[in-house]
DNA sequence: ACACGAAGTGTTATATTATTACATTTCGGC
DNA sequence: GCCGAAATGTAATAATATAACACTTCGTGT
């Protein structure tokens, strides 16, 4: 593992239109069984399945689109299947939640936790995750100065990403 | 008004336990009547009921609350009919919504378009509603640098307010 | 004043997102 | 293998939001 990786603000960028992106999810689930086996957690087979289909794009994916898709290989599957696999996911810090769309995407980093700023794009879905600590100080200092206590932040941009948004 | 208003990073501050309620609500929706006359739009009897009830309490409040509420008033009224008010008053920029709560709050500078930041107390609920251009500028700065067009910013901070969290 | 079109509202139904409650199964430690 | 805890199955329902179409109200132009 990159050790450097808590410093950088970008903890995941937007994906080059085309990258190997079985390499992205094997990654992704690499790194899932690392963080669940250090700290004694149990990342079951549906958890996985659920994990490797947020993974599935670099897009946040909306419950019921995962239910739908599960319900390839599980028929059985209903929403608190769903909804049980992803919040067990959101408390590892191994997918984050898009508050404004109601939708998912994999951390780019799970083995430290941070809420993370998401910039996503309006035109092609597409999600930078980042972990500024300029911003995130930005809003603690200011929030301080008025005796606020943070515990967390949600920062959603929408715009345009650099394939969508000629300048 | 105040000219100095936009220039200043609190819009609206954690209200006193004890201040003046009517006041806000009064002052709100005499604002209101300004933004929409100026703008040529029409604050209906629905529309003013609505924002009143959405003033009630310096709280983000849900919309079938307002709808719950409404009725005391207005027998007949269903969910669209408090969905539209207040895709109005978001549009006009009389309210915001609050993404992660699905609930929704008076704006405390409705004269000046902002998306805002919002520090919201777990506790007692109460929201203190920023524009602070440091804030707004760490986002910006940082997408700019990774190509992204911002379009919308939503920061929504949850923690305890100076009430409800001493140090 | 009146007719017209646009904007606003009423009404019913339904889509989307998420949770509750309880039964059953699986897993890991002993 | 047994036990308790964790995970999953299953049915029902809660909470949030929108679609579609009918009807009413409002402002404008004449």
């Amino acid at each position: 593992m990159d050790k450097s990786e808590a410093d950088e603000p970008v903890l995941a960028a937007f994906p080059a239109k085309a990258h190997d992106h079985g390499h992205c999810v094997a990654e992704a689930l690499q790194a899932a069984e690392a963080v669940c086996a250090e700290r004694g957690q149990r990342l079951t087979d549906l958890r996985r399945q659920v994990l490797a289909l947020v993974w599935n794009r670099h897009e946040p994916v909306r419950a019921y689109d995962l239910l739908e898709q599960l319900r390839d290989e599980k028929r059985n599957a209903a929403p608190p299947t769903v909804y049980r696999a992803l919040d067990f996911l959101l408390d590892n810090g191994l997918i984050h939640r898009i508050e404004s769309l109601n939708a998912y995407v994999g951390c780019g980093a799970p083995h430290n936790a941070h809420a993370g700023q998401f910039l996503i794009c309006r035109d092609c879905s597409a999600v930078a995750e980042l972990d500024d600590p300029e911003i995130a100080r930005s809003v603690t200092t200011r929030a301080r100065e008025l005796g606020f206590r943070v515990q967390r932040q949600t920062i959603e941009v929408m715009g345009l990403c650099p394939d969508c948004g000629p300048d």
